[in-house]
DNA sequence: GCAAATGTAACAGTAACAATTACCGTTACC
DNA sequence: GGTAACGGTAATTGTTACTGTTACATTTGC
């Protein structure tokens, strides 16, 4: 299966339009940078757009730009806005409720897992756009010397 | 597709396991307060047992049994040993070296990605089979009200 | 030997995903 | 008004990961 790289699309997209704000990018453009199709690139975008995070303009001389400065925007946005809310990964069938295990088990993994992913989220909305670049601003400097 | 439920299974499994150390568990009968198939459960078992957490037995009267206290093994042992460490979730393809964000966007996403999911890992290390037995007590006596 | 158990390979069915094609709606410019 | 350059989106395809299942070999105790 192709792996789900939606995440790491809108990152990408967000951070090449934090560092060219003076005009909107196309998709087409966009999609050069990441090396993809341009619908792909649409289809992030417009996901972005429904959360407000970009805003984009149809016809001629249209294209994409941020909504909010790069230091107003968390990859915990980006990562909210792409990859839409899924229940946590448990049973397929339920289980046995027969069992005591069986009959408790779904909802203390539920807490368990809900309290892990939200751990990570934590971890990710502590890193805005601007964060991502000035490290590639960074590691861009290091690869010219 | 059927969804990721390898981890579920392993806890399930495990609280089983602690919940039942007087005599070895046949794969049969935990399957069947998993509500599973046998071969599923002897799949997680079979990487449990790699992992040293859980020891089988073959032949008649033969089953599986925690290798460890249920206080001594943690809900990140069970998710490392069924889910294998994959790669961050980045691009499929490799982007535009030619465009300075596809030139360096992808060890940073790495960096990111991997500090979030520590934070994941750092929560599950919190939480022992043991705690999940005495959570499912709890909920099995204010059932039993 | 036989019965009961694990271990594992092989296969089918299903679902998720990226990539692609095609087409529609929108907008600026001539 | 026509046209070209855009975004928006539905539909399709190919691929992959996963569970669930069957089948069979292996092990073990009686």
């Amino acid at each position: 299966m192709a792996r789900n790289c939606r995440f790491a699309v809108a990152v990408h997209v967000s951070t090449v339009l934090a560092m060219n704000r003076e005009r909107p990018a196309t998709s087409d453009w966009i999609a050069s940078s990441v090396n993809t199709n341009a619908v792909v690139v649409r289809r992030i975008l417009s996901a972005l757009s429904k959360a407000g995070l970009v805003k984009s303009q149809r016809g001629i001389a249209g294209g994409s730009v941020l909504a909010r400065e790069p230091e107003a925007i968390s990859l915990l946005d980006l990562h909210r806005a792409v990859d839409e809310l899924e229940p946590p990964p448990t049973h397929n069938q339920t289980p046995n409720a027969a069992c005591p295990v069986g009959a408790h088990i779904v909802p203390v993994l539920i807490d368990i897992i809900s309290r892990a992913e939200q751990a990570k989220e934590a971890e990710l909305a502590k890193i805005s756009v601007a964060d991502v670049v000035t490290q590639i601003r960074a590691r861009a400097a290091v690869a010219a010397e």
